[in-house]
RNA sequence: GGCGACAUAGCCAAGUGGUAAGGCACGAGUCUGCAAAACUCUGAUCCCCGGUUCAAAUCCGGGUGUCGCCUCCA
């Protein structure tokens, strides 16, 4: 597997700490609000790095955190009249609800800020001991200067940083770079936890590297997040870590482009964003996971409501071929083609180019054309009448690939009709027997209305749930 | 000002030295009572200029354009 490092600016083949074991911690959400697909991005990214890894059997851990301590929480308490653990506990919900619409995986840990103060102390007394932070009036605050290799995952050198660094009027930091890594109390009614300097919390930056080095160890194999993050956020947690730890971070850092809006970054800060939970009202949550894997994970992605569309159709297609198989497990026949053996053998081929894909720094755009490409041999098949047994193995094959990239949930769909559907479709079978089209259409459309579409097949009428 | 990314058919999107994957849409046709699905056929020389090479979308140089980071943000 070859992995884009940004550290390094190439693709590197991915060699872990440990022969077989994959850590792998990404950013999770700051949770204040419902979040957008633009959020979404790195959690089905970095979901399916997960999937991918595990499907090729590594032994994967993978952490990504909830920030549930941070101003926009306390500001939106405030707002809202309630305390900030009832804000951060609400959206943690509803980030569960909607990454499982998405199906993306619960993360094997999901640590919480809150739950780590007395972690994150010990980290940022030892980086005082260690001469990296200082503290003022009940701040702290690291000292970049102290770091020397700050700025070589943003490939930024300190001095042009500084010349673009803002500088606060009365900012107490003794250089504009430095960053907080425990913020004082302003006001009594914040949120807060008792410190050596002092009522506080801490910084955003210290969290990751925290929350990071306690359930993953000193240095971990790949740190993903969105690349908005690279600088400073990430920045600052190699700073931090390496200072600390004394040993590299992360040997790999993932960082997928952003989720764009008419060519514009899409953010909470520009307003031009859609959250899942109302995009879910249009489509459902595997589409959007497959309208966010249709291209590369680095490259931008636009979102519209055209671009949807066209998922939504790519998706049907895939969909559709899913469903046939399993309309044909269930109807037809037990006779095999002669070629069917070959046909299926064939199968493998797209198995192999999905997997060279996927081992090309996660090309899941790559990928999905292989899904089309076996798409399309199992419909030449089926049309020519593929047996039962072509069939399962076919399901099969393409399930496999599928459930690496999560696009189709295995749904316990509850299988019975109910006795009025059932009786409407008997008697749409008679009409159709007697020639009467005018009744057989209308029962048909009555069963749409009701989400049943009816497919007539040489095997007899194939049945699909919308 | 510093750093970086991208520019491929109507749209989306792979490909990074040997004469352009895949999807969507459009059109023509096959199948079907009709429909749906499916199948067949149909489309680009890869932003511009110059260079390297037997050979470049793919490497180098120079343009143009778009976007991003340097400030909270996935």
């Amino acid at each position: 597997m070859r992995v884009y490092n940004t550290l390094t600016n190439r693709k590197e083949e991915f060699v872990p700490v440990e022969e077989g074991k994959v850590k792998i911690y990404a950013c999770g959400p700051t949770v204040y609000n419902f979040f957008h697909i633009g959020n979404a991005r790195p959690f089905v990214v970095f979901d399916t790095l997960r999937r991918y890894f595990k499907y090729r059997g590594y032994d994967v851990k993978f952490v990504q955190n909830f920030t549930d301590v941070d101003d926009k929480i306390i500001n939106k308490a405030k707002e809202e009249g309630v305390s900030a653990q009832e804000v951060s506990e609400k959206y943690i919900e509803e980030y569960f609800d909607d990454a499982s619409a998405l199906n993306v995986l619960k993360a094997d840990i999901h640590p919480k800020v809150s739950e780590h103060i007395d972690e994150i102390i010990e980290f940022v007394q030892t980086l005082i001991d260690k001469g990296y932070a200082y503290e003022v009036d009940g701040d702290v605050y690291y000292s970049t200067r102290k770091f020397p290799d700050y700025g070589k995952l943003s490939g930024q050198n300190i001095e042009d940083l500084e010349s673009g660094a803002r500088i606060a009027v009365g900012d107490v930091k003794q250089d504009p770079l430095d960053f907080v890594l425990w913020k004082a109390r302003k006001e009594e009614s914040e949120i807060a936890w008792d410190s050596p300097w002092g009522m506080g919390r801490p910084g955003w930056h210290i969290e990751c590297s925290t929350m990071a080095r306690k359930h993953l160890g000193d240095t971990i194999d790949i740190h993903g997040g969105g690349q908005d993050l690279q600088f400073p956020h990430h920045e600052n947690e190699i700073a931090q870590s390496e200072a600390c730890n004394g040993v590299p971070f992360a040997r790999y850092w993932m960082h997928n482009g952003y989720i764009t809006i008419d060519g514009k970054k899409m953010s909470k800060s520009l307003n031009n964003f859609f959250t899942v939970r109302d995009i879910r009202k249009e489509y459902s949550g595997d589409v959007i996971r497959f309208f966010l894997l249709s291209g590369h994970y680095r490259s931008p992605i636009n979102f519209s409501d055209t671009l949807m569309e066209q998922a939504k159709q790519g998706y049907d297609r895939i969909a559709n071929a899913i469903k046939t198989l399993e309309f044909l497990i269930a109807n037809g026949s037990d006779e095999k083609m002669d070629n069917e053996d070959k046909l299926v053998g064939d199968l493998d081929g797209f198995k192999d180019k999905f997997i060279e894909s996927m081992d090309d720094d996660l090309n899941t755009a790559d990928a999905i054309a292989a899904i089309f490409d076996m798409v399309s041999a199992i419909n030449l098949a089926v049309k020519d009448g593929a047996s039962k047994s072509y069939a399962n193995e076919a399901l099969s094959k393409i399930e496999e690939l599928t459930d690496v990239l999560g696009i189709f949930k295995k749904e316990d769909e509850d299988g019975s009709l109910g006795d009025e559907v059932q009786e409407l479709i008997e008697r749409r079978q008679t009409a159709r027997k007697e020639k009467n089209w005018a009744e057989a259409d209308k029962i048909r459309n009555e069963l749409a209305a009701m989400g049943i579409t009816l497919k007539d097949t040489p095997q007899g009428v194939q049945i699909i749930h919308n």
